[in-house]
DNA sequence: TGTCATAACGAACATTCGTTAGGCAAAAAT
DNA sequence: ATTTTTGCCTAACGAATGTTCGTTATGACA
């Protein structure tokens, strides 16, 4: 990927993130690159691979971020909070591109929504993992893992509605703040 | 409102809901209403206006819940089983509308927007009222008052992801489990 | 010097957008 | 029985949508 076609897909992001996908026009991304509509094709192929590119970019992080803790790490509570930390992380180290990911993967084409729905899934599964890691190993209480594992990601999901770089709180505070929050939920 | 515009609204929410309201056109509605699109505007005002009912309705539903919750019971664990119990049907009960309030309140025009951000502000303060009380009554750890209430939120806010009415989990089981996991994360 | 790739341009494309105007038939109110 | 209201219609509006077109200036490389 070009350097500038990076920097277009970056201000497509941040505006994405700011109107929402449906409500950003290819104008609107022309004007914030300092170029007419008509030039921002020489670089994308259209305004859905801005969006495409976003959500499976995302995606992948989450994915290969889950299957390392899944993979390293032997003991449920070790598990849970590197799980914690590396999304947090990904989260606000990728902020505009994490609330697309968010938001508006929904309007992905049929085939590719359907392949980005597969991975979240998985995403999802490697959570249901750790969740009945700990079951097994007696150190969570007996819950509905999929209920479980859902929650913990509604909360680690939510993070991009009030995050603020500037804020008071750091990635790092964050995540040792949510990994406290729902160990002491689950642990027995 | 009329029986007719009450059914127009509804049509739009679950519209709203499947598409996104951006990318669902007043055509939509009126197909799926088996209208004119220009028949429409005999009851209502505009397309904005079915966003806007759709919100201040929905957040009215949720601030008046808090207020009793935080008017009528006293012991904070009380409190956060009924607040956590309101909430969760007020969502499950009118789940198009939900949706589309979670989603798509950011399309509202300026000056409705930041009436809705206040309501919104307003609700999440009920809920640091309670994290509040509780730990001043000594039965919640000293946690940071703001944030946990964000990450409670975030737990019942994402149902609207995944709650399916024909589920095996109804209503109150979810309340009953979300205010388990909570409670406990939070309690000393 | 001639050839090619890159990145931009202005103009236009067909389509869709939310909305308005004006009329017409049936029902409700007087 | 006459008037008013209701609910829908057809037709059209101007604006905005994503995208394609042919062209051009620039600069690297042969």
């Amino acid at each position: 990927m070009t350097e500038r076609k990076l920097a277009i897909l970056q201000i497509a992001q941040r505006l994405f993130m700011e109107k929402g996908y449906t409500a950003t026009s290819v104008r609107d991304i022309a004007k914030s690159a300092g170029v007419e509509p008509a030039s921002l094709y020489s670089h994308i192929n259209g305004k859905e691979e801005l969006l495409d590119r976003t959500c499976f970019e995302m995606a992948e992080k989450f994915l290969t971020g889950i299957e390392e803790v899944n993979d390293i790490y032997f003991d449920a509570a070790q598990k849970l909070k590197m799980a914690v930390d590396t999304h947090v992380n990904i989260l606000t180290n990728h902020i505009e591109a994490a609330v697309v990911f968010q938001r508006d993967w929904r309007h992905l084409n049929e085939v590719r929504r359907s392949e980005f729905i597969e991975l979240r899934n998985a995403y999802e599964d490697g959570f249901r993992v750790i969740v009945q890691n700990g079951i097994d190993e007696g150190i969570f209480s007996d819950v509905d893992v999929k209920f479980a594992a859902l929650t913990i990601l509604s909360s680690l999901n939510w993070i991009v509605e009030w995050y603020d770089p500037n804020g008071k709180l750091s990635a790092s505070e964050i995540a040792a703040n949510l990994f406290n929050f729902t160990f002491t939920g689950l642990k027995k």
